[in-house]
RNA sequence: GGGCGAUUAGCUCAGUUGGUUAGAGCACUUGCCUUACAAGCAAGGGGUCAUAGGUUCGAGUCCUAUAUCGCCCACCA
């Protein structure tokens, strides 16, 4: 028997390693038709936050959904090496020991990071299985393991001898606090205080000067021209001039040039070739020097006089000051302007000229604008409109930058000797070439992720059978680093969309709305909400509270009232179980009550069904919710007290097995408590079949039931708002005197006095409700009459409805009908409202 | 600058081919310790669906503007 109370602690504790061990997660049983979900791997950084839960318990779902309906489920774990993330996460750990981890040799920092991989992984499984994840540990992966270096490798040396990867100088993103390139989606642009410094770049031998603005004085040691635009007036004369550069007093030359914008500023601009990408292109077109001035670390270099050795904003400052000092300074101009900076270590983003390797994007993200025009191959979005958000970085993409100066990663497969390059999977036979130190960005191997895991470039069963995904779950926030990287590489790799669906959910925000982040400390531990309120209560809130695409607030109350619904749940089985531990099976000799709670499951069955298939799991949630408490609870159980018989405990047992079923995705730890304690079951939940729609229950009779509980509301209504302790009916409806004991029961029906009269319809016949009203005569006539004018509004709206003649030839017959039998029944309404007004 | 989304009850949100008089949870009011559940039961109040037009027999839903808020992308001399 069940305790009077849920407790979700109890209930939770042992079930996900008695799953895991009786191998119910386990995918490949060949008699059946393969479904497959790679998860997202999560960072081995640290702990899996809230919308790791959320991301995880959507494919949880639709795993064990699938299941349930005969499909051979994978669902593929693993983790990502997450180069940058994990590195300086490594790093800080050793400092804090003491240690210089760029003083140590590098097979030893790479052992003392896979220490870490180890320790952070057992933590993140930990999680999981407290989330009740049905995930197959069997098939587990890891982006750094070996099967998966292969394709990385693979990959690379494709690209390169399609020439899809190069290797060139150019100005990328550099983060000088972690010394690496980043990519254009590392880089987060924040809106700034700063200023545009106005300077005077004098003409050559004149005393005429040019006022050049900036935001980032200090990298006027690496001008090499000043530019205008071709067709602007004011500067034609000086084109072909030079200007001196200030501080080195270094003579670079005025050009024309496109990208001098005539509208902006003074229309003049500094030339940075080595600085700034416009500039670069700028330096290409005019064969400009390209000066690099900084350390790999942001500090000035030799090519910047006395200011060598400072970082770069100590640099401005200083020269800024000088620059006042010498009359060069113009003036400074305040402004707000965004400024990139590294998404991992939020230090400001140097432009910076530097050799990389790329790949080229254009041929890649043409194929998938392509292929997003075919219905049959593409990645179906849900939302839709993500869809919109892939093509569009399809269509502006350019060059992925994808070295990183880093240790912990896939190292590049280049090999160096004597100016020539090698790229293979293996190092040149020959002595003497060295191998790239740079490793591959993170992204490089998750964009692999939906094959890689399945073995391939080997055309292995797993590839055959699982590939391509069903679907991918994942929020909108990784479409441009990940979605559209796993599209592009799988199309140009297996020819096929990685995944047919891209199921696309929100962000959890705190309940400021802002978003949880650790340094706002407004962060909260999806462990800490299991252990108050039990993962059961954290997934259904979680899978049921938002439409797809859309943030989700997060709300201890909701999830507190979520645990109320499982508590609810839990007691209508302790009913169930109490009045069911002896009976016989049987459908014979339906009551209407019976009747109607088949025909609602069938219908519950059919709509549950057809939001799963579309990932409406909110309006799944809503459609249980409903029917559980207000159908099952509120009305079958309460009737079922009246007569119990094995028929009804057969219908009560039946319809609480359903429940569970549909509720075990969402919920799986309750479901499992409570379906193993009923009679005639599987040895778990997870094997049992999802239910479906049983014809032989589809009964049209029900309506009276619908109008029997109709009845019973309005005179629990009268009775309250009356206060009223007690009434008796007269009827001479066959319905109602063939259900005599339900309202008999549920309505306290006594015999008694019959002083006073209340007249009420049922299915166009007249129901007396008979009471001692002696007390509050002039009251209820008020009543009276306010009801009378709402309901001869309703008449009146509905006669001029079904008076107009496009209204009735165009809508829909059942819509019509319906509109003509309330109309009528209103107007009995109204006869009963003016009998009693004559009294 | 370009794009996307949001605006519905006091609060948080559903409302996915346009179709009865717009729903839920929480909060609120009234009456109940009825042997599954008082973390409950029974009943109730509360919304001109941001604004202005339009299409339609019919609009929260489709179209066009406007406002406010948010997000993404691009630019940032």
């Amino acid at each position: 028997m069940l305790d009077k109370k849920y407790n979700h602690t109890e209930v939770e504790n042992g079930k996900y390693e008695n799953w895991k061990n009786k191998g119910y997660f386990k995918s490949g049983d060949m008699t059946l038709k393969p479904y497959a979900i790679v998860i997202p791997p999560p960072n081995v950084t640290g702990k899996l936050h809230l919308g790791h839960a959320w991301d995880t318990t959507l494919q949880d779902i639709m795993i064990r959904f699938k299941k349930m309906q005969g499909y051979d489920a994978l669902w593929l774990p693993g983790m990502d090496h997450a180069g940058i993330a994990t590195q300086s996460k490594v790093d800080k750990r050793l400092r804090e020991q003491g240690i210089n981890p760029r003083e140590m040799d590098r097979q030893e920092w790479t052992k003392a990071a896979w220490s870490w991989k180890e320790e952070y992984a057992e933590n993140i499984h930990n999680q999981w299985a407290k989330l009740g994840l049905a995930l197959d540990y069997s098939k587990e992966r890891f982006t750094l393991d070996e099967g998966l270096s292969d394709a990385v490798k693979h990959v690379f040396v494709e690209l390169y001898n399609k020439g899809l990867i190069y290797r060139g100088e150019r100005i990328i993103n550099w983060d000088p606090v972690q010394m690496t390139a980043l990519s254009n989606e590392e880089v987060i642009y924040k809106d700034e205080q700063g200023a545009f410094y106005h300077l005077k770049y004098f003409i050559d031998g004149t005393d005429e000067y040019l006022d050049v603005a900036t935001t980032r004085p200090e990298t006027l040691f690496g001008d090499t021209a000043v530019a205008v635009n071709p067709n602007d007036e004011r500067y034609q004369k000086y084109i072909g001039k030079n200007a001196i550069l200030p501080v080195l007093n270094k003579k670079i030359p005025i050009i024309a040039d496109k990208h001098a914008d005539m509208e902006k500023g003074t229309g003049v601009v500094k030339i940075t070739p080595a600085h700034d990408p416009n500039d670069f292109e700028v330096g290409e077109r005019h064969n400009l020097e390209k000066i690099i001035i900084m350390n790999k670390d942001a500090t000035m270099n030799e090519k910047c006089d006395k200011y060598q050795g400072l970082n770069r904003i100590e640099c401005r400052k200083q020269l800024v000051e000088d620059l006042k000092q010498q009359n060069i300074l113009i003036e400074i101009e305040e402004i707000t302007h965004s400024v990139g900076h590294s998404e991992r270590s939020d230090a400001i983003v140097e432009p910076y000229l530097s050799k990389q390797w790329f790949v080229k994007m254009r041929p890649l993200a043409d194929k998938v604008l392509e292929v997003q025009n075919n219905k049959e191959e593409k990645v179906n979005f849900v939302p839709e409109r993500y869809e919109k958000t892939m093509k569009h970085w399809m269509e502006i993409t350019y060059d992925w930058c994808i070295s990183r100066q880093l240790w912990w990663g896939h190292r590049i497969p280049a090999w160096y000797k004597d100016g020539e390059v090698y790229v293979g999977k293996e190092a040149p036979k020959e002595e003497g070439w060295e191998q790239d130190e740079d490793v591959l960005d993170t992204w490089f191997s998750s964009a692999l992720w939906p094959f890689s895991t399945l073995g391939w470039p080997e055309n292995t069963e797993m590839l055959k059978r699982y590939y391509p995904n069903n679907v991918l779950v994942t929020g909108y926030d990784i479409i441009p680093f990940w979605v559209n990287r796993m599209v592009f590489q799988g199309l140009e790799f297996t020819n096929q969309r990685p995944f047919k669906d891209c199921l696309i959910h929100g962000l959890i925000r705190a309940s400021d709305g802002r978003k949880m982040s650790k340094s706002l400390g407004n962060g909260i531990d999806p462990m800490d909400v299991i252990d108050e309120y039990g993962a059961d209560s954290l997934r259904f809130y979680l899978s049921t509270s938002a439409a797809s695409g859309t943030d989700l607030k997060f709300d201890m109350e909701k999830i507190k009232s979520t645990w109320n619904f499982i508590n609810k749940l839990w007691n209508a089985s302790r009913y169930v179980l109490m009045n069911t531990e002896d009976y016989k099976e049987t459908f014979e000799e339906l009551t209407l009550p019976d009747k109607w709670i088949l025909n609602k499951l069938n219908k519950t069955i059919k709509n549950v069904t057809k939001h799963m298939d579309k990932y409406e799991f909110n309006l799944v949630g809503s459609e249980l919710y409903n029917f559980i408490w207000n159908d099952f609870c509120d009305w079958y159980i309460e009737l079922s007290k009246i007569n119990m018989t094995d028929t009804s405990k057969t219908i009560l047992i039946y319809t609480l097995k359903a429940i569970l079923k549909m509720l075990h995705p969402f919920m799986p730890f309750v479901t499992e408590e409570i379906y193993t304690k009923l009679p005639n079951t599987e040895e778990s939940i997870m094997l049992s079949k999802y239910p479906e729609e049983n014809k032989e229950f589809n009964f049209k009779e029900t309506e009276n039931m619908d109008d029997i509980i109709e009845l019973i509301t309005k005179i629990r209504r009268f009775k309250l708002v009356e206060n009223i302790k007690e009434i008796s009916l007269e009827y001479d409806n066959e319905i109602l005197k063939q259900n005599k004991t339900i309202l008999d029961k549920l309505l306290k029906l006594k015999d008694i006095n019959k002083t006073d009269k209340e007249t009420l319809n049922f299915q166009g016949d007249n129901v007396y409700l008979c009471y001692d009203g002696s007390q509050n005569k002039a009251l209820e006539l008020e009543k009276i009459k306010a009801e009378k004018e709402k309901v001869i509004a309703s008449i009146e709206r509905r006669e001029k409805l079904l008076s107009n003649e496009n209204y009735v030839n165009k809508a829909p017959k059942q819509i019509v009908e319906n509109e003509r039998n309330q109309l009528e029944k209103e107007k009995q309404e109204l006869k009963n409202i003016e009998i009693k007004l004559s009294k």
